[in-house]
DNA sequence: CGCTTTTGACCTGCGC
DNA sequence: GCGCAGGTCAAAAGCG
C-alpha cells in the first residue's frame, strides 16, 4: 500500500495538501518541489506523533509555534528511544522555524511565509477570545465579570475548541515540517548520489577515452557506453539522468536487477534466463562472486568491466537511514509487501516490498527499524525500476540507481569490491563523508546514507555506525580534490593491484595525473541541466563548489556547524536559501 | 470483489 | 552434510 510520493520520509500527513503550496514558498529554493509529492498519504497512521502532542496541547497552545519550538527544539538529540519522537519534533519545528525566520530575514518579504502567515491568521482569529480571557487586564475582568455559569461554559468551550484548533494546526505544521525536512534531506542525498555518481561517470568516461587510445577491450566499453551513455564527452549528463533515473525504462536497467533475483518466480526466472543469453559477461557477476574472482585472477580482467553490469546491479544496494515514524518512507513509488521477517539480531522484523508500478519491475526494498534507535528507520533499495517513474520518485530512484553504479563502477564485482568501494566512496564522495558509508560485512555492496544525521550534528552520526560499516571521514573536498581521486585510485591500486584490472590501473594513472580540475564543475554544470534538481542542486552546489572552493567548502555536505542561524549556506542541505 | 497484508513454508547460500 | 539466516512464495485473512 504504501505508495507514496516524493522524497518526504515522513509520509502520511493528513491535511498536508492544505499547506504544500506554502511549503514551497517556505522555500523558495526548493521548489525543489519537484519532490513536492503529493501524498496520498495512505495509511500510515498518523502516528504517535498525535498522542504525544495531545498530551501537551496546553502547554504549546498559549505559545506561538514558533518559540514553542523553539524552546524544546534545544532538547539535545536522541538518547531515549521513545521521547526521541518529541525530539524529533522539535527538531523539526526548530528548523522550520529558523527557515522562517531566515527567509524572513533575508528576503525581507514577509509574503515568503504564506503559509505560516495564513495560518497565523486562523489562528489569530480563533485566539481572539482566548487571548482576551488569558490577557491581563480589561479582558480578565470582563471575563470575571461574567459570572454567569453560560457565558463561561461558552468561554470555555470556545477555549477548547481553539485549543484543539490550535493543536491541530500545530500537528499539521509539525508533520508538514518534519516532511519539508525530510524531503529536503531526501533531496540533498540524491543530489549527494548524482554528484558521485558523475564524478564517478566522467572519470569512467575519461578512462575509457584513455582506453580506446590504449587500445583494450571493446566489449567492457559498449557495456559501459551503455550506462553512461556518454563516449566522451560532454553530453552525458542529460543521458545519465535518463539511465538513473526515468530510463530505468530501458532494457538494461530491468534486466539488471531482475537477473540476479527471484530464483523461482517465473518472470524473474525468464528474465535471468534472457539475461544469461545475452550476455555472456553476466556469469561472472550475479551470484557467482568466486567465479568472477577466480577470473580476474586469471587474468580476465575484464570481465567486471564490462558490466558493471546489471547483474551485479542488482547486487548493489542502497540503504538510507531516515527518522521516521512512518512504517515506511514514501518515495514516489508503489510498493506491495510480500514478506516480512524477523532479522537476526534486531527485534524489529524486516519488511520486504517489491516495486508494483509495473508488472515485472524488479526494484525491491527492504524496509526495518534500526535496532538501537527505533526512530530510525532503514530503508534499502535494490535495483532499477523498468518503467518511468513519476517526478516524485525519481530523486530516489535515481538515488539508488546512482549510489549502485557508483558502486559498481568501482570494479566492484571483484571478490575486494568492498574495498574498492570504499576506497571510491573515499574519494568521490568527499563531499559526503559524514552521511555516506559502505558496509563491508554485508554480502552486496552497499551504501548507506543516512539521513539521520542533523546537519547541524555532524558528531551524532559517527556513533551510530556498527562496526559493520566503514564511515568514510574524509577530510573534505576541495574542489582540487579531484587530484586526490586519482591519488587515491593509484594509491589503492598498490593494496589490491591484483584485483584492480589494468582498466582500473590505468584510469588511476589516468586520474592521478589528468583527472581535469574542471570536472567539478562541469558536473555542477550537467547536474544543474536536469530541471528535476535544479532547485534542490541550488543548495547543494553551493555547498560543493559554490562556497567557490573557498575554505568554506567543506562545509559542503552535511554538516557543518550547527545553528542554523548560521549563514545559511551550510545548511545547504536546507535549501533555505 | 479485488487488492493488499499477513504469515508459515519453502528455497538458497553460506559457514561450520 | 547439517543447521542457520536471508529472502521469496502463496494461501489465507483483512480491508475498502
Amino acid at each position: 500500500m504504501a505508495k507514496g510520493s516524493g522524497l518526504s520520509f515522513d509520509s502520511d500527513r493528513i491535511g498536508y495538501f492544505f499547506y504544500q503550496p506554502t511549503v514551497i514558498n517556505s522555500f523558495p529554493e526548493d521548489t525543489t518541489t519537484n519532490h513536492r509529492y503529493h501524498h496520498h498519504n495512505h495509511h500510515h497512521p498518523k502516528l504517535k506523533l498525535e498522542p504525544m502532542e495531545a498530551t501537551t496541547p496546553t502547554i504549546k497552545f498559549p505559545v506561538n509555534l514558533n518559540s514553542t519550538t523553539h524552546d524544546e527544539q534545544d532538547v539535545p538529540t536522541p538518547s531515549h528511544d521513545d521521547k526521541r519522537r518529541v525530539i524529533d519534533e522539535m527538531d523539526f519545528f526548530a528548523h522550520d522555524k529558523h527557515h522562517h525566520s531566515k527567509a524572513a530575514a533575508t528576503t525581507g518579504v514577509e509574503n515568503d511565509l504564506p503559509r505560516p502567515a495564513q495560518l497565523d491568521f486562523n489562528v489569530n482569529t480563533g485566539l481572539h477570545l482566548l487571548t482576551a480571557a488569558n490577557n491581563t487586564g480589561s479582558d480578565e475582568s470582563m471575563v470575571d465579570d461574567e459570572t454567569s455559569p453560560n457565558s463561561e461554559d461558552k468561554r470555555a468551550k470556545t477555549e477548547l475548541t481553539v485549543v484543539q484548533a490550535e493543536l491541530k494546526r500545530m500537528n499539521t505544521e509539525n508533520q508538514r515540517l518534519r516532511d519539508m525536512l525530510d524531503q529536503v534531506t531526501g533531496n540533498y542525498t540524491t543530489l549527494q548520489i548524482h554528484m558521485m555518481t558523475l564524478m564517478q561517470q566522467k572519470h569512467n568516461n575519461n578512462e575509457k577515452h584513455d582506453q580506446n587510445n590504449m587500445a583494450v577491450d571493446d566489449k567492457s566499453e559498449e557495456n559501459n557506453k551503455k550506462h553512461s551513455g556518454n563516449n566522451g564527452g560532454g553530453v552525458m549528463v542529460p543521458r545519465q539522468f535518463m539511465d538513473l533515473g526515468l530510463a530505468a525504462t530501458a532494457d538494461t536497467d530491468e534486466h539488471s536487477l531482475s537477473s540476479s533475483e527471484g530464483r523461482r518466480s517465473p518472470v524473474n526466472n525468464g528474465e535471468a534466463a534472457s539475461k544469461e543469453g545475452d550476455d555472456g559477461v553476466r556469469e561472472d557477476s550475479p551470484e557467482n562472486g568466486s567465479n568472477n574472482k577466480v577470473a580476474r585472477l586469471n587474468g580476465l580482467k575484464n570481465v567486471d568491466q564490462a558490466a558493471p553490469t546489471e547483474a551485479t546491479m542488482r547486487k548493489a544496494r542502497v540503504s538510507v537511514r531516515a527518522r521516521s515514524e512512518a512504517p515506511m518512507i514514501t518515495d514516489g513509488c508503489q510498493w506491495r509487501k510480500y514478506g516480512q521477517k524477523m532479522a537476526k539480531g534486531n527485534p524489529c522484523p524486516r519488511a520486504y516490498y517489491r516495486c508494483t508500478m509495473a508488472a515485472g519491475c524488479p526494484v525491491r526494498k527492504q524496509v526495518q527499524r534500526c535496532a538501537e534507535d527505533r526512530t530510525i528507520l532503514i530503508t534499502t533499495y535494490e535495483g532499477n525500476h523498468n518503467h518511468p517513474l513519476p517526478p516524485a520518485a525519481m530523486a530516489m530512484a535515481s538515488t539508488t540507481s546512482s549510489a549502485a553504479q557508483m558502486l559498481l563502477s568501482g570494479s566492484m564485482s571483484s571478490a575486494d569490491g568492498l574495498i574498492n568501494s570504499n576506497f571510491i566512496a573515499r574519494t568521490l564522495l568527499p563531499c559526503s563523508s559524514n552521511m555516506a558509508t559502505i558496509s563491508a560485512s554485508a554480502p552486496f555492496p552497499t551504501v548507506t546514507l543516512d539521513l539521520t544525521q542533523s546537519p547541524n550534528n555532524p558528531l551524532q552520526f559517527q556513533r551510530q555506525q556498527p562496526q559493520t560499516q566503514f564511515h568514510i571521514p574524509f577530510p573534505n573536498p576541495a574542489p582540487h580534490n579531484n587530484n586526490l581521486i586519482g591519488q587515491a585510485l593509484y594509491n589503492q591500486s598498490k593494496f589490491s593491484g591484483l584485483q584492480m584490472s589494468s582498466h582500473d590501473m590505468e584510469a588511476a594513472q589516468f586520474g592521478r595525473q589528468a583527472l581535469p580540475q574542471s570536472s567539478v564543475a562541469d558536473t555542477v554544470n550537467a547536474l544543474t541541466a536536469d530541471p528535476n534538481f535544479t532547485a534542490a542542486l541550488a543548495a547543494a552546489i553551493s555547498s560543493l563548489i559554490g562556497g567557490g572552493g573557498s575554505s568554506n567548502n567543506n562545509a559542503s555536505v552535511a554538516t557543518t556547524t550547527t545553528s542554523n542561524n548560521n549563514s545559511n549556506d551550510n545548511n545547504s542541505s536546507f535549501p533555505e536559501k
